[in-house]
DNA sequence: GTCCGGATTGAACGGTCGGTCAAGCCGGAG
DNA sequence: CTCCGGCTTGACCGACCGTTCAATCCGGAC
């Protein structure tokens, strides 16, 4: 039954349970057996598809990473004012601000991969393209609010770096589940240094 | 020759060698020969010092962290502005501000707590008692600044987490060796910034 | 129906590594 | 000198895991 879609890309559906595994487990603890299981595959045929463990664990990171851009740039484009898509941004990016997401999100990964860029040159470039992205997404919309007169003049790229190192800062310790540091806090946090540095 | 100082603490020994592995390979890649090795000693030597290697890790984190905190504090100390504080504080935590300091330092092993943080309850309450020591001494430096009358008065514990978020936000950006985020620049940044949030 | 070739399996290999342990070393107490 | 007991060794065990591979499956082309 399961096995009935020969066509189905397996390429994709194992990036997407490697992604699962290692939220869950993390990167350390992510065994290609684990992956497989939650395929309902064999291991070996994680090999088939993928050169290497390392390999794929990369894969999958930038995969994952790739996603939440994405759902956080359409969602953001939705919105007229650029206030409002820097809020949603800072909201989208805050763990937990959403209902019903699971404790260990998106910023999980993100902890894995400076990790791992560390000592992977691989990874390191992969994560300076990531990493540019999206300062370079908080970067636009302040530019575009400056372009409508919404905000004041001034340099976006410094903006954009100052407040993305924000939300990574703040992120980290939310994730962490530090009781001084509520989601909420966090996006008011966010918001209010934005305003006033904008 | 090497084994003729009994009275020589190899607990102690043994953590500071553990440092500098967990530093050069990265904590995933740190065996109990590497760390056995570097003392110069066999590696069954290390489980009589230590109940597991996990143990050990953990221990050598949090003491890395210890002896970092102790210098940045004693260093602070001397200074008799608050705002001179804080900009020595920034640039102590500033990836290579420092010359003739290596490029993976501090901070890298700040990461590593960060992901075992996420599922080893014992780290991460280590981690929220080390990160709690940290935004305290930001916040009693803008104290101290405020009843001097150098600073306006303000919520200083809120201006701490602040500041230090931006702190561990930029610090990773340098960290990674980001071609766009210089020590230099990050200096700059959060002192500019916290001047205008203080 | 036959056959081809990619997809899939799962056993097996080889290496690594944490942890154990029996034996030796050695300084100091007596 | 002798003996005690903590320190140290290094061989060894057992488990784990990434990777390989020969065998099998199976859908589609013909």
């Amino acid at each position: 039954m399961a096995n009935r879609r020969p066509n189905r890309d397996r390429h994709q559906e194992i990036l997407e349970a490697a992604v699962r595994v290692i939220t869950e487990r993390g990167l350390a603890e992510t065994r290609i057996s684990d992956i497989a299981e939650r395929c309902g595959v064999s291991p070996g045929l994680i090999l088939y598809y993928f050169d290497s463990k390392d390999r794929l664990l990369v894969e999958a990171l930038t995969f994952a990473n790739d996603r939440f851009y994405l759902r956080m740039s359409r969602e953001v484009r939705r919105l007229p004012r650029a206030w409002d898509r820097l809020a949603r941004l800072v909201e989208l990016s805050t763990p937990g601000y959403l209902p019903g997401e699971e404790p260990l999100d998106e910023w999980a990964l993100w902890v894995e991969i400076w990790v791992r860029a560390l000592r992977d040159p691989e990874m390191a470039k992969e994560r300076e393209v990531l990493d540019r992205r999206w300062r370079a997404a908080i970067a636009e919309i302040i530019r575009g609010g400056q372009e409508t007169g919404e905000f004041p003049p001034g340099d976006a790229d410094e903006l954009a770096l100052r407040i993305g190192a924000l939300i990574d800062g703040l992120a980290i310790q939310v994730l962490m589940n530090d009781s001084e540091v509520t989601p909420r806090h966090m996006r008011d946090a966010c918001l209010d240094v934005a305003a006033r540095e904008i």
